[in-house]
DNA sequence: GGGCACCCTCACGCATACGACAATGTTTCT
DNA sequence: AGAAACATTGTCGTATGCGTGAGGGTGCCC
């Protein structure tokens, strides 16, 4: 067994070495986003290893695909997950009823943050789509200039046999 | 007139400040750019100041878009607008019936950037459609939750009139 | 032909996002 | 208990993408 899973505690928990390893960033990588606040500070063993858990290296995964696919940067996303972070307390933190505008108000900057990131988002897709139409028509002026040189050839190829 | 427009010559000409006010980028990023090779190296006064042709201008928006909104690194970028500048080549140099299979191999070489190009955005737009579900799906969420809160409060309130 | 706006080339500086050691401590396996 | 494997915190280095002068020419107008 390489994992360090559920021995006596409940959930699994993972060492550096195998985060890095599952998520394909380094160990360096992993300790800067921490540094950075890109991730909560992990659990940690007694002699001081991290300890990650699985939500820890979903939301690794989720960061690298913001960062390397969709071109974020690091503070970009630092914003998102922390709105995700809020997120989840929240439906977690369901018990005191107590404090309701409190949490309203909470709830509408979180929708601030989502909304902001959703134009981003839109804006993106709207211009990169605008994007793969040009590619396609250069393409297919591309294919047709081909085509006709592949056609000035075959005429050449038939010349040449007579 | 601020424009070194066609004064004797035929087409019109800029120098960098005027590039850099149109443009929206700073005189040292278009020599930056010149230095790394995503724009070719205008034309150049007797003294030595750079001419900017109404195509370079466009160009350097093309660039900044693909930077900016889009999120592609300069080298990626760098490599697109070659593949741009050899379709352009191949537009204009019609001329010689000659050398076809040469050609042919340029044409073969582009579509093989172009497609490359096109795998790169439909990645992007896939990953940032899915994105874009997954925020929609969490405002939802939250919107949900906002409204719960608001009943919540209006509950309070009709009891407190009591 | 003097002045002012504009441009030139170095060249160093800076933020981001890590890579690559070094020197040291921890876990685990047998 | 001793070695191998793995981890820790520094600290320095590096690539990208420019910003910011310094020191000095150029263009053009009156």
């Amino acid at each position: 067994m390489n994992a360090n899973a559920d021995a006596d505690s409940g959930i699994a928990r993972y060492q550096i070495g195998e985060v890095a390893d599952r998520t394909g960033v380094t160990q360096r990588t992993l300790r800067f986003y921490e540094e950075k606040g890109l991730l909560r500070p992990p659990e940690r063993m007694d002699g001081g290893f991290r300890l990650y858990s699985e939500n820890d290296v979903t939301r690794i995964g989720y960061i690298k695909q913001l960062q390397d696919l969709l071109g974020f940067t690091l503070s970009e996303i630092k914003d998102m997950v922390e709105a995700e972070e809020l997120l989840m307390q929240m439906s977690v933190t369901r018990r005191p009823d107590r404090e309701l505008p409190e949490r309203l108000q909470r709830s509408e900057q979180i929708l601030g943050a989502l909304t902001k990131q959703l134009d981003v988002v839109d804006h993106k897709v709207e211009h990169l789509t605008l994007l793969r139409e040009e590619l396609r028509a250069k393409m297919a002026r591309i294919t047709q200039r081909r085509t006709e040189i592949l056609n000035a050839l075959e005429q050449e190829q038939a010349v040449a046999e007579l």
